[in-house]
DNA sequence: TAGATTGTTAATCGATTAACAATC
DNA sequence: TAGATTGTTAATCGATTAACAATC
């Protein structure tokens, strides 16, 4: 196949959560003044294979590596960044001013993932209007109408699960096509729709399940 | 087999995260006074398939399902807060009052889900003795003395990459042996420590990607 | 050259789905 | 009884790993 074909390959989304580490692992590397690096160290770091992540690789380098020197560090980490839109910024919307909706606010490392909100809504009369980290909470009524004249496309839901639906079909009314939920219920939507979840509730499902498995395993 | 040896039924990591929205969405109907549930019903709500549903219940429910009418709805209910073990609650200390962290302390549905921060650790001087939401907030130097008196057992990182690591072999030496980890580096541990990884970056890198996709698709 | 490393094809593993018998 | 629903076994699908040729 064509180098220049190589933008084609797909990827699996657990590689594609996989990007970050490596993107993290890269400019470490980078920083202490590394210029070039083989799949096996990358794997030996983060305790993956090595074809693995040479299969990873495979999917987002254009140039490839080269046999007994490996990737181009400073590739790797532009092509990466690239594949995952890291350099074009994409503008968000955030509903629900409450704790998590704040410390997301507050947190200034989005922009660097390519995502900027521009602008907060609650119904919540005491905090509508406040600014929060330079962003302006507005009242739900404006939604809409900020939406469509920013041409906003990512929709971040941060609202209590009884009231995540409602919101998200206003989010889709006022034109969101992507939809990062943080809500603990599933979300109906139309097909053409992008649904993330991010459930905290789930998360911990997993670790605490393996914590009891451990601690009744010790017991024994 | 034995309605008894249900509950040695592996599940896969996948059904494991499908199992709080089950809950939710049993309560949900619990709270409008349902009392049966099919596994056809939950799938067609949750958009998945019926079989999936029967087969990740079977390994949690113990008396099962009756044909023609279906699972209990309170059993469930209980089975699946046994099975994720959010009946016995277990103690958490966490590492990094930022942001992040200050959302995560103050977010008061956790004890619901069988998690109870009990401190928080800082190494910034304007943090250490403030408290939050009713936690108090002390300096690292207290965190063996403090996790191995309380007998904790969960350790949440919500500090900078560069820090992580740093803390988490903090946390391990202080008896801490499962990981709940907000940095988005690859942290690396010994074998008998659980670590799990709660990455805002790859969960984005997963959304920006699918959203390029389709607005790609979009524009051809 | 020798050997470390890449990239690819085939084999394996795990999770989901299809098919169907059992049951109320 | 008829048919809706459960629970299980086999087939499929997707992701990871093993094996190995190609290359610098």
């Amino acid at each position: 196949m064509e180098k220049s074909q190589r933008e084609y390959i797909s990827i699996s989304k657990q590689a594609l959560k996989r990007l970050p580490y490596y993107l993290n692992y890269l400019k470490k590397l980078r920083d202490s003044g590394a210029n070039k690096v083989s799949s096996t160290m990358i794997a030996k770091e983060m305790h993956l294979s090595d074809v693995q992540v040479r299969k990873d690789l495979a999917a987002v380098s254009k140039t490839g590596g080269r046999p007994r020197t490996g990737f181009d560090i400073e590739e790797l980490i532009m092509c990466i960044e690239n594949y995952l839109g890291y350099n074009n910024i994409n503008d968000a919307v955030l509903v629900g001013a409450g704790h998590l909706g704040r410390a997301l606010l507050s947190y200034s490392g989005f922009e660097s993932y390519g995502l900027r909100i521009v602008a907060a809504f609650d119904n919540n009369k005491d905090v509508v209007n406040t600014n929060i980290c330079g962003k302006l909470v507005f009242p739900m009524e404006k939604l809409n109408d900020i939406c469509r004249r920013l041409k906003v496309h990512i929709g971040i839901i941060t609202v209590p699960a009884d009231a995540a639906q409602n919101v998200c079909d206003q989010l889709i009314d006022s034109g969101i096509i992507a939809i990062w939920n943080f809500a603990p219920v599933h979300l109906s939507v139309n097909e053409e729709i992008i649904v993330h979840n991010e459930n905290i509730a789930a998360s911990l499902a997993l670790l605490s399940n393996q914590l009891a498995v451990k601690l009744n395993r010790i017991q024994k």
